[in-house]
DNA sequence: ATTTTTATAATTGTCGGACAGTAATACTAT
DNA sequence: ATAGTATTACTGTCCGACAATTATAAAAAT
């Protein structure tokens, strides 16, 4: 049934509103179904092109998704990675640099290592020290460290219990690690500081220091400033480029 | 022309990443206008739906819109509000709390203070005087002084010139400010604090005095816990109720 | 009576082509 | 030049079709 031709809204966003309307008030909970295309055109009174218009923008707006490599389509619940990804394309495009993205890292992190020496679980205490050995192990092999760098800094905002902040560098993080990627390649001992700082900053978190955590997290953000320094890196204006080879 | 068939991704998501590359390395530039669907059907080597529906995806990532009323699809600049209210609806579903919320504006907000006081222009100093003006005249206005206590952190974080902070910002201040307004309208004289501290950051920004900046920032957000402690508020679960009020 | 295999139906991705209504543009007459 | 008009270009929507794949029902095998 087509809604009144008189408001001139193209008809696939009109259904797509209805759609949304229906997931908002749970007509369609999460996890069911949806009809196929044609008997979403049939019920629709309208012609399959307009409903996978619609389905787009829901897709689009990590409302409905389907299972890898299935075919029907299910109301889904907002993933992460896509907001993140989307900040981070929002920030690339508004040409944000490197050094913003620095300076922001440098704010938060310290403090989420802060929050973590408050707040870390045996659990993920275990992980962090877990991670620290395999950066003992890899030392040489930049690419591994930068993965490893990520986890590590990825389970510290876990413990920091702070989801807010976590969405916050979530957005940041996939711009700023290419960028430290090539640091670690073309830097001497390129773990080694790296690892020292990591093994600082568990060591006070495991005590329960928020000082010391901060401190060291604080130091060690530093130390990416300093690598860019040494390789004349222009905090300026590399930042599209760095997230290419990404 | 169709990239390599192997790699199984609909055309249209082919389409929308190879659009979306465009965009973020300014090939396409914002303000550009996009060629006509049947030119980009053409120069993919692909059906016109096909174009169609990677138009729909980016559109709906604000990669790209049109004037009210025309027919130019134009490359844009991703618009903060849409982003925003995106981010915040995922902070509600994620049900992060208004504590979580206090903690990271707590780490960020001083930070842009600081940063402000090294970077503000003349030009934004001086709406951030006038803000205290107006806020010096509506000293018992609840309303209003929530109004003007977010105008001052938006220019705040202007002043910053940290893009990438500021996006962090704006996922949160949505769900931040509603409580604000709530303990503002509930305290006795409201505006007096808001407004000492206020005038302390701008005068330590005048004075390019970074430390003093921060400071009083902090001091400034931690009156909002000093806040929540007299009347009773609870920062483990009121996040959803204030943020439905807005 | 389950599990496995196989045949059949349903569904998605993509294409070709068409047409009405409207914005954009070129063209004319003041 | 400006205003008004005729053309053209483009979007929204529809019809219909088909290959490739997934889902389902039916048949066969354990």
């Amino acid at each position: 049934m087509i809604a009144n031709p008189l408001q001139r809204a193209p008809l696939y966003r009109q259904i797509y509103d209805q759609l949304e309307a229906k997931i908002v008030n749970r007509e369609l909970k999460v996890g069911d179904a949806l009809p196929s295309e044609t008997d979403l055109a049939l019920s629709y009174g309208v012609h399959r092109s307009s409903i996978r218009e619609a389905i787009r923008l829901l897709e689009e707006n990590d409302l409905i998704g389907r299972a890898a490599g299935k075919k029907k389509l299910l109301v889904t619940a907002p993933k992460k990675d896509k907001l993140s990804r989307r900040i981070s394309t929002t920030m690339l495009i508004d040409e944000v640099s490197l050094g913003e993205v620095y300076e922001a890292i440098l704010t938060i992190e310290p403090s989420m290592a802060a929050m973590a020496a408050e707040r870390v679980t045996p659990e993920l205490l275990e992980k962090l020290e877990a991670n620290l050995d395999t950066t003992r192990e890899a030392l040489n092999d930049p690419e591994r460290l930068t993965t490893l760098d990520q986890e590590f800094h990825n389970l510290l905002a876990e413990a920091s219990k702070n989801r807010a902040l976590q969405w916050s560098r979530l957005g940041m993080s996939g711009l700023f690690y290419p960028a430290e990627r090539k640091l670690l390649a073309n830097l001497k001992e390129p773990g080694k500081r790296m690892l020292v700082a990591h093994e600082h900053i568990v060591g006070a978190i495991k005590d329960r220091d928020k000082q010391a955590a901060e401190l060291w997290a604080r130091r060690h953000i530093e130390d990416f400033l300093r690598g860019c320094d040494v390789l004349g890196v222009n905090l300026g204006d590399m930042l599209n480029d760095l997230a290419q080879e990404n």
